[in-house]
DNA sequence: TGTACATCAGTGAACGCGCGTTCACTGATGTAC
DNA sequence: TGTACATCAGTGAACGCGCGTTCACTGATGTAC
């Protein structure tokens, strides 16, 4: 646990080693609440006061790992669609995208999406824009695709409809792992069965 | 905080008012950590001691709540379809029951669902037979109700589907009320659209 | 009917612990003159 | 070039708090004889 301080002018390092021991720290034990400020300012390697330079308190440590973790994902998808032209393969690399991110941070994307944001306090008023909700960015990106797909009457609502399910598996899959859960590629198909344009069936 | 001791014979009362004051902290506070041992004591009028007579430790408080939660969403699933005859009508009620009992105790609903029961000691195994989980119960009622809507290939799948979507509203749509949530009647629709039967569409 | 004893349903005080936060500080690096 | 001072990047000790859990106990209610 040693460490160097660090030079005159970059103090701000600190902040980012900061945030990086929080996020392994709740990666690694799978709770909020293991996310003590004498606990990361233990993992960084430093003393507990020092924290106090770059944050207020606990909580704001935590509201940057958070939307860290927006942007990272945003990132994630844009990154995964980038290099396909056809709609309805960009839409399925999208889900894959997102599922593969709540994957790889599984504790990151419950804490992120998971946190009561009620009506309370530092709550986001009714009437909030959607770009500027905590993954806005992510959600407009999959109405586009999805919109993308064909004409449809209202495609927020299949998207709406398409990221409750991807959410709802993310989490229930990483939570309950004792589920016979179906093959990825079976469930996601049929997560996107009602986004399909659909036509005659025979039977 | 006044409180008279049970009768000869009737100390495991005290078990129930136990719970139920964690059941209550719980929905008041949102949070599971809220549920502490000298909390739930203080809540029931007892002191802190005097719960170890019925619950070896902390966490076995929490385990009970959450059983109860599962044996009480199972029961609202029962009552809600009992009267219904009408396959695809049953679904739907199933579906509204659901939701409702995510509305009416979110924080239970979390809980139960949320807590991460990894591959860890204390999980279930890989190959547990479904009525054995948690909420297996539940499931399979939505698996009949999806089954008794017509023939399909793999019901179990097409239930999955409408589970983690059903899961993944009432979570997102308690946590994240500031998102322009559509018409709950709407989103159920959307949601079960995969799961009627399919016909010609007219384009 | 009395009385000794057992059981039940709890209590009060104490333990050690980790927590968030405040306080006054320290030593290295830069700047003014 | 020296030297006084300012700023930066932190530290160590201490605070009060609530927590889970253990311990020896108390008083009321029942049972044996």
């Amino acid at each position: 646990v040693e460490r160097a301080k660090n030079r005159w002018g970059e103090g701000a390092r600190l902040r980012e080693e900061i945030v990086a021991a929080a996020t392994a720290m709740l990666e690694e034990t799978g709770s909020e609440d293991a996310i003590t400020l004498r606990g990361v300012a233990r993992r960084a390697g430093i003393a507990a006061p020092s924290i106090y330079a770059h944050f207020p308190d606990r909580e704001a440590i935590v509201n940057t790992l958070v939307a860290q973790a927006f942007t990272e994902l945003d990132g994630m998808l844009a990154a995964a669609v980038e290099d396909e032209r056809d709609p309805v393969r960009r839409l399925r690399l999208l889900c894959e995208a997102y599922l593969a991110f709540a994957d790889v941070a599984p504790h990151r994307y419950r804490v992120a999406f998971g946190r009561h944001r009620g009506t309370g306090p530092g709550s986001m008023p009714a009437g909030t824009r959607l770009p500027q909700l905590s993954g806005g960015q992510a959600f407009g990106r999959l109405v586009e695709a999805v919109a993308a797909t064909g004409d449809r009457p209202d495609p927020v609502l299949d998207a709406t409809a398409l990221w409750v399910g991807l959410h709802g598996y993310a989490t229930l899959a990483a939570g309950v792992p004792a589920f016979p859960w179906p093959d990825r590629e079976d469930m996601l198909t049929a997560l996107l069965q009602h986004t399909l344009p659909r036509g005659p069936v025979s039977t």
